[in-house]
DNA sequence: CCATATGTTAAAAG
DNA sequence: ACTTTTAACATATG
């Protein structure tokens, strides 16, 4: 699931969920996810403090940390990113899930149930004191946690960088746009659903080389990928894209009627109208 | 067995 | 040297 809009709700549900709650004990025997880390660095690192802020940029997340009493941010930080499947679930003590966030109504602190996920899935777990858990589950097992994570790499976030970088950064190379816009050092954020909504959404083929952009393009790119990221944070993820819906064989444009080309753009499987983007 | 999957990244190619 | 493409990563599912 995870792309800007799913790495937002996880951050929100931490932030509403997670901080201030004293860590009791940790999980980091995935020496996979937890790579490069050994067994018990983390676990070192985290228990007896608390977990002070959460934050984001593109598809990473990150916790401030401190002792319990301390300076907010004056422990080491923990860096989560949740790769191709991976998932946050904050429960209280009584185990019941807590998620935050802008979504579904905008209720922050919402105690919901998690559906579908097997316990052999978990990948990280934060105990707190008063027994309920952190969890990271991620069946797919793509995803990191590391302490003091370096994002320097990562371009400016697509919820949040303004038209003239916007500009800048994507619409120079030779490169396919859509190619462009996934680079995490352009535009930190896009994942392979966002990029076709957002694409579709401003009748641009995602095989267009991005340096062949107008300023016009540009503009109108940008205001689509604000719109498909702000919608797919109020509507619960990416999935719930206008077009993302129709991605499949058969699928047809919910706006023009013609069917949907298919085929690899910037080494993902890319659905779009090819009456409407070009 | 084959293809597919919402991500990242090292290596190869251009 | 810089940009672009491909393959590999670990795992599940149809």
């Amino acid at each position: 699931m995870p792309e800007l809009p799913e790495v937002e709700s996880a951050r929100a549900t931490v932030e509403a969920g997670a901080l201030g709650r004293r860590i009791a004990a940790v999980d980091d025997t995935d020496t996979w996810e937890c790579r490069p880390h050994a067994p018990g660095d983390i676990e070192h690192a985290l228990v007896g403090r608390v977990l002070t802020g959460a934050f984001r940029r593109g598809k990473s997340m990150w916790c401030e940390t401190s002792d319990v009493g301390g300076e907010d941010g004056s422990g080491p930080v923990l860096g989560i990113h949740l790769g191709m499947s991976g998932r946050i679930v904050v429960t209280d003590g009584e185990g019941r899930s807590i998620e935050g966030g802008d979504w579904l109504g905008g209720r922050y602190g919402r105690v919901a149930d998690q559906p579908d996920r097997k316990p052999e899935w978990d990948r990280f777990t934060l105990r707190f004191a008063d027994g309920g858990e952190l969890r990271l589950f991620d069946k797919r097992r793509l995803g990191r946690v590391r302490l003091d994570p370096d994002l320097s790499a990562l371009g400016p976030d697509a919820q949040q960088v303004e038209l003239a970088e916007f500009s800048a950064r994507v619409g120079r190379g030779t490169a396919p746009v859509k190619a462009r816009l996934l680079d995490q050092s352009v535009v930190a954020g896009v994942g392979n659903l966002l990029a076709d909504e957002t694409l579709w959404q401003a009748r641009i083929s995602p095989r267009r080389p991005a340096g062949s952009l107008a300023p016009d393009d540009l503009a109108v790119l940008h205001a689509a990928l604000r719109a498909a990221t702000e919608a797919a944070i109020t509507h619960g993820g990416v999935h719930t894209g206008e077009v993302i819906e129709h991605r499949g064989a058969g699928g047809h444009c919910p706006r023009c009627g013609a069917e949907l080309s298919r085929a690899t753009v910037g080494g993902r499987t890319t659905f779009w109208c090819p009456e409407e983007q070009r």
